[in-house]
DNA sequence: TTTGCACCTGCGAATATTCGCAGGAAGGTC
DNA sequence: GACCTTCCTGCGAATATTCGCAGGTGCAAA
């Protein structure tokens, strides 16, 4: 029996852009998987720690690996009203957005497909090249507009 | 000769909100109005200072006050990539856009009427009322496209 | 397998931002 | 003008996030 080195999509990627597969990224990874939904840096990290003990990892790594896969656009950060930043998957087929209240901070997810011809549209104009597979919009929430 | 007192609408509406007026606040909205363009909070407190020595405002009523005036749409908050955030005046009629570039962090404008529509189709959808007049959209400027 | 270089990491310190609390003040009411 | 209620502020501490540096480690080439 051989052991299946099974390498995931996302360190290939990590791989082709020319940056390197660490253990510590791995498990942040793992962590970041594992864990449904939005989770702040610091829920990663102690997802880290509980899952290994062992693993020795910093939460600046976590921070800059976190950093590294949003650039990747293999993760999107979400600012939520609290002050506290929170992360999620960004599978890349997945375009959903968010809705973030002003007021209570509670954001909800909404499909946008008429973003598309937007997004043409700026890089048209401007040569910059959006992504706006994940956008943030503020504004009110129903139940806060009362 | 009698004193004119010229309330400046942002003052009115803090009233209107059942806010208070209070001496900080003006001196922070006087400096948030001579900083053109985008300031951070620290930049504005220091301008509070160079403005007058003597007021005793700290840091906390800065981020603070900001944050009122974000909630009333009165100054829209903008995450640069560089840790530090930074604010500007929006006056009632501008729409205007960010396109933050995830590699460089250099943040450019584009008028994007379009977006009237998407605003519309979202708040007949879910309710929620969208201030699309200030969006920060990320992707990749032209210039990191190489 | 060894080597070499660039990239990564951990750590601690520096920054950025939020919070809690006790005292101060704005604005309505009498 | 005095009073009262509620909101606002300053301060210091707590949190969140970034940075700089010295050492560690992928990984590719020999």
């Amino acid at each position: 029996m051989t052991v299946v080195s099974c390498e995931s999509e996302v360190e290939q990627a990590l791989r082709e852009s020319g940056r390197r597969v660490t253990v510590q990224r791995s498990k942040i990874l793992a962590a970041v998987r594992h864990s449904d939904g939005h989770a702040s840096a610091d829920q990663i990290f102690e997802r880290v720690r509980t899952d290994d003990p062992h693993a020795g990892i910093s939460l600046s790594t976590v921070y800059r690996t976190l950093d590294t896969l949003k650039q990747m656009q293999l993760v999107s950060e979400l600012d939520s009203a609290s002050g506290t930043a929170t992360y999620e998957r960004a599978d890349g087929e997945s375009r959903h957005h968010h809705l973030v209240c002003r007021q209570c901070g509670e954001a909800t997810e909404v499909e946008l497909p008429a973003l598309s011809r937007i997004e043409a549209e700026i890089q048209q104009r401007t040569g910059f090249e959006p992504d706006i597979r994940h956008l943030g919009i503020s504004g009110l929430c129903a139940a806060c507009r009362g």
